[in-house]
RNA sequence: GCGCAUGUGGCGUAAUUGGUAGCCGUGCCAGACUUAGGAUCUGGUGCCGAAAGGCGUGGGGGUUCGAGUCCCUCCAUGCGCACCA
């Protein structure tokens, strides 16, 4: 017997934790050498662009949620370049944005020192799980080489405008081209408030510069406007619908009022409906349109007027059922409607003004949270039915939405809910017009309906009269078919420093932009971060950078985080181009991003974005595509699995969790990495904090302290968090990266759990010790392989060239393990069996593979090998053992040659033991036979 | 309330065209080896039942020779929108 024992890894070059670090760091470093992942673009070679969205830096560093769609597109990218693509697959950073000012605001720290700690940090986290990022290609938007393109975009977005005829973006000299000619007459100004409606050629002619310059304005696609902008005091800025949930700020949960201010916005609005009708050629899952159609919410209807029964002034309406016009018994307008004073009778004067104080006493937070509660007061208006003229009463109140429509409506409280509601509650009678659909207690907005008492519209079934009564509407001219839309401009101004500043300079009040030679506009630099105190950013604080001439002066606001978000994609083509945003040859070459990683909260902000400076970019003639990603997945959260310890209430005692029942205890959560399970590590516990240094377990009776469990998102203040860095350094970035797929698909939320880690680390030994000896000798050998040895290998390459294009890569990593099994028990060393295995496994785990490919005497990394050809004959079958059903249930089995003639089988199935045994002896009733699949006997 | 998605063993999941439900992994049980070990190997493991057999993919119904898969309906969970006329 020896004394001393040794494990055997010390004796050999077993797949052990100490080999794993010197083969993945040494693969990590001979990539870098090497300049594998540097990719130029090559004409004759098919190109394929796999993209992630890029990370904002945060302080934290990753934790092991963050990696899961980057080793997703990274084994996009691997496997597309062994298939032969010439394959761009780059990182950078989203550098800009509020949590590095907030932190230089609490710490004192500049944005852009922060910013780069953070950066470098990420890049060390990311390097480790050996992505084949080519790294030269890495953008950042805070670099003022990079921002200066954004705000070179920005300006050529400002120089357009959106022509309606074409339904495409211009340049604003096609526009003074159009006024100089023939005004404005075939394109009406898209601001329907602006004081100059219509001009002629000549007028146009008459009016001073500064006049052009504010119409041309309204029709800029980046342009300034007093508009209602969400102002969050608490974070000093104004902040994007997006970036508002429920009446607070998305970031800190900070109350937001509604405010005006001239703020730089996008026209959005104005690609509503291409932005729309783009959903149905790129390839977003079907909540991820639903959310975006959700938000653009396009409604169909008709614009329509109704006179007053006194006085001149007339009630515009938009309504999607003009159908419906018989049965409207009253109006609404918004309490905010330009029209309520002027039409407020004196004896209802008291009360209008009353609903108007509290309505203005009231937050957008109470608002929201008492939807349902019904308010409003009569004006003493009545307008007049155009058909029938019937007079019908107008009232104001809070559930119509001034921003929506024409802040008017005409309600049909027989079809609408809100309107049957209000209705009841104020005593209105109510017209039926849709017979027996209406019940007298509740409305229905059924479209099937057969009208009545609805004059021309009589016996007309609803949906098919909506046309005939709009058709009507504009033969009386009263109104006209009308396409409104939910979706705002985008604010574009924010009141921060840490972003673009606006490459512009006002004179006499108006912006004008700045030289394209006299980009970028740099951030200035300060140490004062804090806003200025009057709803201006912190720029505003630098008077000698605002006032930098005379008569001229600067923007103190800065563009959102989406600005640099909305193209980077495209600047990654081209990332060292001084002379543009990126080449044209480039663009083309490289074109739409093929498959797009990342977030489902992304949905509306960063997708809408940078689709509509796509499409942008290509009206102008800079793209020859206008939708940016192809193909988009968003992969799942990864939830924290946090753990309890039960403290009893008063003491240092803690109390396992299947007899903490005994005691009063208050739960604690406890750091998940001190944890094996479900079972504490008690001493490093007491070590974690120092309040706990003294405490005392209460254990069962097995000895264990048994922690109890939630599943929540992944927080350091839950400390759940769990760093790729640890498993890495306990397991290896291999076994992260297949441990990371084999979780479930990839769009599936799942919570981390590192049981079941361990499954994967032994496949990867397994796999292995196919090309070792016991002693860890490489022992492949050139022997013949059989046809179940080939068998195996390219059921492995069919599956995985399957799941890779259909993105199951949990579904390849369980047939890695089931091949690996099979190759296992047949004994299997041979090399044209392991070479090609080594490929089919390079692009899941890199660095083992690379490894196995050296030691079989490749001097090339495996990468730049070729993906195995699949050789269907390999699998096909000659017999197939069918499942033998009678009525359904699988009764036999029985092996049969699949080229057997259907009544040959049906013969001997018949004949069979237990056919006659299930049949009872009667004759059965129909026979199917499905070759390959299953026989079924019906009795 | 409306829209979208999802529901399968103790757990993560698989089933590509409607054709043997539960592959792979974990956990658990038993065994081997052993310095009693968070190692390795072997076997078992959907549920009920001694077995024969029966039941089983959120519930109910339907289409079909055959349904996890298709249709209807209800329920639960997650996400999004939320007075949008």
């Amino acid at each position: 017997m020896p004394l001393i024992c040794f494990s055997i890894s010390d004796f050999m070059a077993d797949y052990s934790k100490e080999e794993i670090k010197r083969i993945e760091e040494k693969w990590r470093n001979e990539w870098a050498k090497r300049g594998i992942y540097k990719v130029e673009e090559v004409q004759s070679k098919p190109k394929y662009y796999v993209l992630d969205m890029f990370p904002y830096p945060s302080g934290a560093g990753l934790h092991v949620g963050h990696p899961l769609g980057y080793i997703a597109s990274d084994v996009i990218a691997r496997f597309k370049r062994l298939k032969g693509y010439n394959v761009l697959h780059p990182m950078g950073f989203d550098a800009f944005g509020l949590p590095a000012e907030q932190y230089a605001i609490e710490h004192g720290v500049h944005p852009a020192a922060s910013t780069r700690a953070n950066i470098e940090n990420f890049k060390s986290q990311l390097g480790k799980i050996g992505f084949c990022y080519d790294w030269s290609r890495e953008v950042q938007t805070c670099d003022p080489h990079y921002y200066k393109w954004t705000q070179w975009i920005f300006l050529q977005i400002f120089d357009s405008w959106f022509n309606r005829k074409n339904k495409k973006a211009e340049r604003i000299t096609t526009l003074t081209w159009i006024f100089e000619n023939e005004g404005n007459a075939e394109h009406p100004v898209p601001n329907s408030k602006f004081e100059i409606q219509n001009f002629t050629a000549a007028e146009w002619k008459t009016f001073t510069q500064k006049q052009r310059q504010e119409i041309l304005m309204q029709y800029r696609l980046a342009y300034l406007a007093y508009t209602d902008v969400n102002w969050c005091e608490a974070l000093g800025t104004v902040l994007a619908n997006d970036e508002v949930i429920n009446g607070v700020s998305y970031r800190g949960g900070f109350p937001v009022v509604k405010r005006q201010m001239q703020q730089w916005n996008l026209r959005i609005t104005e690609y509503a409906d291409r932005l729309l009708k783009g959903l149905d050629e790129i390839d977003f899952s079907d909540s991820m349109k639903e959310i975006q159609r959700n938000w653009i919410g396009k409604s169909v209807g008709c614009e329509l007027d109704f006179s007053l029964s006194h006085g001149e002034a007339k009630i515009r309406v938009f309504t999607t059922r003009p159908d419906t016009i018989f049965g409207v018994d009253f109006m609404v307008l918004a309490p905010e409607h330009e029209l309520v004073k002027q039409i407020t009778t004196s004896s209802q004067a008291g009360e209008v003004e009353k609903y108007l104080n509290y309505v203005a006493g009231r937050s957008e937070i109470d608002r929201m949270a008492e939807v349902k509660k019904i308010t409003g007061a009569f004006t003493g208006a009545y307008a007049v039915n155009p058909f029938n003229g019937k007079k019908i009463p107008v009232w104001i109140s809070e559930y119509v939405l001034a921003g929506y429509g024409t802040g008017a409506i005409m309600a049909v409280p027989c079809g609408d809910e809100r309107d049957h509601k209000f209705a009841k509650h104020f005593n209105i009678s109510v017209t039926n017009i849709i017979g027996s659909h209406y019940t007298g207690t509740e409305a229905n907005p059924t479209k099937e309906a057969t009208l009545e008492n609805s004059g021309f519209l009589n016996g007309m079934v609803m949906h098919k009269a909506i046309d005939v009564a709009i058709d009507e509407i504009e033969k009386k001219g009263i109104g006209k078919r009308q396409v409104n839309y939910k979706m705002r401009d985008a604010g574009w101004s924010r009141q921060r420093y840490w972003g673009e500043p606006f490459p512009v300079v006002y004179r006499d009040d108006m912006p004008y932009p700045m030289n394209e030679t006299e980009l970028p506009l740099t951030l200035p630099d300060t140490d004062n971060f804090k806003s200025s105190g009057n709803g201006e950013g912190p720029l505003a604080n630098l008077k000698d950078w605002i006032h930098f001439s005379d008569n001229a002066k600067r923007d103190s606001n800065t563009m959102p985080t989406h600005a640099g978000a909305a193209w980077y994609f495209l600047r990654y083509m081209d990332p060292h181009n001084t002379k543009e945003f990126a080449s044209k040859e480039k663009l083309n070459y490289w074109n739409q991003v093929d498959v797009y990683i990342g977030g489902s909260e992304h949905a509306v902000a960063h997708l809408l974005y940078s689709r509509l400076w796509t499409k942008i970019l290509h009206d102008l003639g800079y793209l020859n595509f206008d939708e940016p990603f192809k193909k988009l997945i968003n992969q799942g959260k990864i939830t924290g699995d946090s753990r309890f310890v039960y403290r009893v209430r008063g003491t240092n005692t803690f109390v396992s969790y299947g007899i903490k029942d005994q005691h009063e205890t208050d739960a604690l959560r406890t750091d998940v990495n001190i944890v094996n399970g479900l079972e504490l590590d008690t001493e490093a516990f007491k070590k974690w904090k120092p309040d706990f240094a003294n405490a005392e377990f209460i254990l069962e009776e097995d000895g264990k302290y048994i922690c109890g469990s939630a599943i929540e998102k992944m927080s350091k203040s839950y400390f759940n968090v769990v760093n790729p860095d640890d498993i890495i350094d306990k397991y290896g970035a291999d076994t992260l990266r297949l441990y990371e797929m084999f979780l479930g698909p990839l769009e599936a939320s799942k919570p981390w759990s590192t049981s079941g880690i361990d499954g994967v680390y032994k496949f990867l030994r397994r796999f292995w010790n196919l090309y070792h000896d016991a002693n860890g000798n490489f022992i492949v050998s050139n022997e013949e392989p059989t046809r179940d040895e080939l068998k195996a290998l390219h059921r492995l390459i069919k599956k995985v060239e399957y799941d890779v294009e259909h993105y199951s890569f949990n579904t390849s990593v369980s047939e890695f393990m089931i091949c690996a099994n099979e190759l296992s028990s047949l004994k299997c060393n041979k090399r044209l069996i392991l070479e090609p295995l080594a490929i089919t496994l390079a692009a899941y785990a890199p660095h083992i593979a690379d490894e196995l490919w050296q030691k079989l005497g490749h001097e090339d990394c495996i990468l730049n090998a070729t993906f195995p050809a699949l050789n269907e004959e390999l699998l096909k079958e000659n017999a197939f053992e069918y499942p033998i059903s009678i009525n359904g249930k699988v009764r036999a089995k029985m092996n049969f040659a699949l080229d057997m003639p259907k009544a040959d089988m049906e013969k001997l199935v018949l004949a069979s033991e237990a056919v006659q045994k299930w049949s009872d002896g009667k004759p059965p009733k129909k026979v199917i036979i499905v070759p390959g699949k299953i026989v079924n006997i019906v009795v």
